[in-house]
RNA sequence: GGAGAGGUUCCCGAGUGGCCAAAGGGAACAGACUGUAAAUCUGUCGGCUUAUGCCUUCGGAGGUUCGAAUCCUCCCCUCUCCA
């Protein structure tokens, strides 16, 4: 079943990774004839799947092509501590619900990419909660405090002298012991997940088995252009997110990101890469922005979003779908910032006045300057800011 | 266990009794310019249907004072050094 020969397997599985560790490792594996098993773990805290995360299910998918097994790992155990890693914050614990929910999401999202039937969802509380305080002990006895420093963000929060709690050295253990469990012959992550990965391959070799070869992909930026997306930076495009907004997003990217994405999402080789940048930096974007739409939807959503994209913003054209406000008037006259943000178009009143003041607030497409700008009953078209609409009528 | 440093608004970071809703920077948002790009310039950046007004905010709880982010007491948390 495995049948691809060798070369062209290595070549297609390097291709967009950062590091294979090693190749040799790989080779010996795939020579043996017989599909490997191939894990890539997910934390079910955020419960939608984004651009960032498909450039690793792609790589996943891949391996499906090739015959190889694949295995969704669905971190439950370890989300359900709740890692405070990052700054001082400590992240909420989620409830067994939560999590459920989450991966449920997590699924039905994943499945645009990967091939349901080829692929194995496992959780990790399947082996973890048997484990035991001893078992804990035992496997936190197989690596060393100076080898955990050696993890980068340990390392300087170390040196930042920033705290790091002790169970925070468990995750990678953890992780890696999830490798020997799963017997996996191949670990997939990002490039942050690179130490934890490795981590994997010590403990498969204490555990008597042959270590893992661990394959790192490139970590996608967000919208924002420097850090890593996430939805908790919201700087994320989803693959739930609908055509339009999906379209707005990309196009709202600069350019030298857009290269980026068309490298890592776009699905371009590097010929093909020259080709795009030759092309006007708009016209580039709108080409990427319909191949995502393409790939989560359709041909015809891609389309639409394209025509009422420029219908919006090129044309300057109100979009005939917004946000409807009910509004029931008690006055005569009522200040619209208070209208506005009453029905939570608008986080606050002063928000919305922040915005006349700045000038990027308009009704009926005209500019509004004075804050306290009232209106009677009546129907309005309310532009917020850039892209914001709202239609205003009274009940 | 002992000694010291520290916890400020989204983040970093100033502020040591009233002029503090709290400097400065970053992020963010808006305007101009554009291609919903970047860069740049400008404005805004706790809340209240704008009010020389009120409310909430400087780790937490109390207290001193006409008045506290600033002083006192207790508590919680982080870091460093010693043991």
């Amino acid at each position: 079943m495995v049948s691809m020969n060798i070369d062209k397997q290595i070549e297609i599985i390097r291709h967009g990774a950062v590091e294979v560790i090693s190749e040799d490792i790989l080779r010996e594996k795939l020579e043996k004839g017989k599909p490997l098993t191939v894990k890539a773990g997910f934390d079910p805290t955020a419960p939608d799947i984004h651009l960032g995360h498909t450039v690793l299910i792609h790589k996943l998918r891949q391996f499906q092509e090739l015959g190889h097994n694949v295995i969704f790992l669905i971190g439950d155990f370890t989300a359900m501590i709740g890692d405070p890693a990052g700054k001082s914050e400590t992240r909420p614990q989620l409830t067994k619900e939560e999590i459920k929910a989450n991966s449920k999401t997590y699924q039905e999202q994943v499945f645009k990419i990967l091939d349901k039937e080829k692929t194995k969802v496992v959780f990790n509380s399947e082996w973890m909660d048997k484990f035991t305080g001893a078992d804990m002990i035992k496997l936190a006895s197989q690596y060393t405090v100076a080898r955990m420093l050696e993890r980068d963000d340990f390392h300087k929060r170390y040196k930042k002298q920033r705290p790091i709690a002790v169970h925070e050295f468990l995750y990678p253990l953890i992780q890696g012991y999830d490798s020997v469990a799963l017997k996996a012959d191949i670990e997939i992550g990002g490039t942050d997940q690179k130490f934890n990965l490795l981590v994997g391959r010590e403990l498969q070799k204490e555990a008597g088995q042959k270590p893992q070869a661990v394959i790192t992909m490139p970590l996608l930026e967000g919208t924002d252009g420097v850090n890593k997306m996430s939805k908790s930076l919201n700087n994320y495009i989803g693959v739930d997110d609908p055509p339009k907004e999906m379209v707005g997003k990309v196009m709202s990217i600069s350019d030298e990101l857009m290269l980026r994405y068309y490298e890592l999402v776009g699905g371009v080789t590097p010929e093909e890469l020259e080709g795009v940048k030759a092309m006007h930096p708009r016209q580039a974007k709108m080409e990427l922005a319909k191949k995502i739409v393409t790939r989560f939807y359709d041909d015809s959503a891609a389309n639409d979003a394209e025509v009422s994209f420029n219908a919006q913003f090129r044309k300057k054209q109100v979009p005939d779908d917004m946000e409807i406000i009910k509004h029931k008037w008690e006055k005569d006259m009522e200040p619209l910032a208070g209208i506005i943000a009453r029905h939570g178009a608008a986080k606050s009143a002063s928000e919305v006045r922040r915005l006349i003041k700045g000038g990027g607030l308009s009704v009926d497409g005209k500019k509004i300057t004075d804050e306290k700008f009232s209106i009677k009953a009546g129907e309005y078209v309310v532009k917020l800011g850039k892209k914001k609409y709202v239609r205003v009528v009274s009940v």
